[in-house]
DNA sequence: GTCTATAACGAGATAGAC
DNA sequence: GTCTATCTCGTTATAGAC
């Protein structure tokens, strides 16, 4: 390439570190207590700049929930790719949940869909169609397991799996005040528990 | 009583109603996008008269959960005492988060432990006791069905108390975004199935 | 693409009259 | 116990210089 600037690859960087800062402050403490300040202040840069990139707080939000959704597909269709066994997916999955908590944080969407009622309406889009590509996949690895003989359960494949992601969402919210990854890891083994059965018929 | 004005049980009213106000709004939409004017607006009052009643917003809050888990350990207490089944005891116990879901709203302290880290400390301390409360209540339901042979789970009745009430309370985050009582219902019921073991050796 | 400066608003909170 | 009036601060957002 041509005597260009320094820094040639890092020119486009910025938004993407907005949603880096973003996304962590968000999934710790919600939208509504996030603020422009609070990103500026953690990329030392001010909130004028910030609203170069992204105008309005909404489209910054709407910005960061597509990001994390396709990022999210992306890992999913990497577990499908890998060719794993049935658990070893749902366990890399469940990984995904405890990764966040660890760092004290909830799933984006699910600290979002607390605050559902009070986002704007691409927000929301973007909630619901984070939550049903979710369902879906887990789903799509249910139904394929129990097919397989690798796991068990009773009922549809989909119905399933909204039961799994509401335990997983549900366990992720409650250890927020504890911020303990083994209460979390203990609930989401007893919720997977009935689907490998107890080695049938001895 | 003597000759004193009119409405002589209804003085001492207000901070009840301001509770009430700020309960629905809270459970609605989250403690940090809810503010003394959205009650002053419904209450058709000024916010100066909320402070005088609940002078910070980190007390009316607190105020406000201690309540919610004073009424609900009532209820509770009322189930044990109607020493009903134990099965009829869950199920009434689901029928509580179901009410609110049918009104759009969150169980208040599940609404809560999201925005836990924005939280003052008298009220992050006030949700934990909330869910402390509750897992002993279902724990003892769980341990005292189980000793009965109502209902059968692996492991003790705390850690199983606890992944139900994450069970619940996620599907109660999730239904949020569906306003949809039919799809909690499905996955509490599907999460509450395995207590009752499908008919034994026929 | 980032800055300074500032507008415009909403929120929590207080003082003092009634 | 409730009101009007006011203060202070944080937040979103914009204008215009560099």
């Amino acid at each position: 390439m041509p005597t260009t600037s320094q820094r040639p690859f890092t020119v486009r960087e910025t938004p993407a570190r907005i949603l880096d800062a973003a996304e962590r402050i968000v999934q710790a403490r919600g939208f509504n207590a996030f603020s422009y300040g609070d990103v500026a202040a953690e990329l030392s840069i001010t909130t004028a700049a910030l609203h170069y990139h992204y105008p309005r707080k909404a489209e910054l939000g709407t910005a960061l929930i597509r990001r994390y959704a396709t990022r999210c597909a992306s890992r999913l269709m990497a577990l499908d790719e890998a060719a794993d066994s049935t658990k070893s997916k749902i366990d890399s999955y469940v990984g995904i949940y405890v990764n966040a908590i660890t760092q004290g944080r909830m799933c984006l969407c699910g600290m979002l869909a607390a605050e559902y009622l009070t986002l704007p309406a691409d927000m929301q889009a973007a909630v619901r169609d984070y939550f049903e590509q979710n369902e879906a996949w887990l789903g799509r690895v249910l139904e394929h397991g129990r097919a397989e003989g690798a796991i068990e359960f009773a009922g549809s494949s989909g119905d399933t799996a909204r039961m799994i992601i509401s335990g997983l969402e549900g366990a992720m919210l409650l250890s927020m005040p504890y911020r303990d990854v083994e209460r979390f890891m203990k609930v989401a083994t007893r919720l997977l528990g009935g689907l490998y059965p107890p080695a049938r018929a001895a």
